[in-house]
DNA sequence: GATGCAATGTTATAACATAACATAAAGGGA
DNA sequence: TCCCTTTATGTTATGTTATAACATTGCATC
């Protein structure tokens, strides 16, 4: 194929920030580059190392923060607080608005899952939300922990 | 009241843990005293630092990690892992074992309500896992943030 | 009273994250 | 074009969270 499925989503990504009048910059965007490219989730640090190794040598935590911190805003990314890591969003490229997103962690081979929450499933907290009369601001993000199928076969040796 | 509120719910613990054959140590039982104490969730070292004040002053971070780790294992506490806070669960007298909990952190006061996951919402999530052949290790925790409706109603102003 | 295991004490350091201020680059209006 | 404002980046330093590693103690059982 003639453009790889990291330009691809790069280039989605550039024209979603345009349209909400945000900026892709060249830092930001090699930053999603980056964890395009993982097939797990990485720390911050680690990220920085990568960054440094491919791009700037001299890069300091702040930068690789203040990236992660923008693509992560603009839902390009996510961080999942239970481990300090961070991803690439794997539905970037499809329009629909999640309201509230599922991961899968496997505490075995360090791999991910992100699927949408089931509809319901947001209608019901909505629901107990609004009984409450909190409000929320922040997607809803359900890091669920545990063996991926692969990993759960292989542990019953 | 002749038994405090604390007492009684020390008193459970220390049931369950004896049920479990689990030490519930006089350590564990004052860290679980602090938290117990507490208005809102607090950071490992706030925790620290009372308890210095209060048992011990020459305590170390592992000493607290430790109490905290075994209290969240018992189910006895809870760890947020979105901002890096402890609280006692609020649920530890009432039987029912949950198999989802749902966190109301308020980014403006700071304080928390823990409310059971709707069954239906579970019952999807546990849908979604079959599907994909993922075994769960650990009952899932919801954290949301957002305001709760005090503060939500202030933020008007 | 020896042995084994669980808990605690203690020192040091790893890992994660941001404050604060300086500099530079981008965008918009006169 | 030049100035001005805003946003982004560079840089230094430090704050915060968490654990590794090993020593010691206490408790339980034989």
């Amino acid at each position: 194929m003639a453009v790889s499925r990291t330009e691809q989503i790069l280039n989605s990504a550039e024209q979603q920030c345009r349209k909400l009048g945000v900026r892709m910059t060249p830092q930001r965007k090699q930053v999603m580059a980056l964890i395009l490219e993982q097939k797990n989730p990485q720390s911050a640090y680690q990220l920085l190392d990568q960054f440094k190794a491919r791009y700037q040598s001299n890069a300091q935590p702040p930068t690789i923060y203040r990236a992660l911190d923008f693509l992560v805003q603009q839902g390009l990314a996510h961080r999942l607080s239970s481990t300090n890591q961070y991803l690439a969003c794997d539905h970037i490229t499809c329009q629909h608005g999640h309201r509230g997103t599922v991961f899968l962690l496997c505490d075995q081979c360090g791999g991910v899952q992100e699927t949408p929450m089931a509809g319901a499933a947001v209608d019901e907290l909505q629901h107990t939300l609004d009984e409450v009369g909190f409000v929320i601001q922040q997607e809803p993000l359900l890091e669920v922990h545990g063996r991926c199928a692969d990993c759960a076969l292989l542990a019953g040796s």
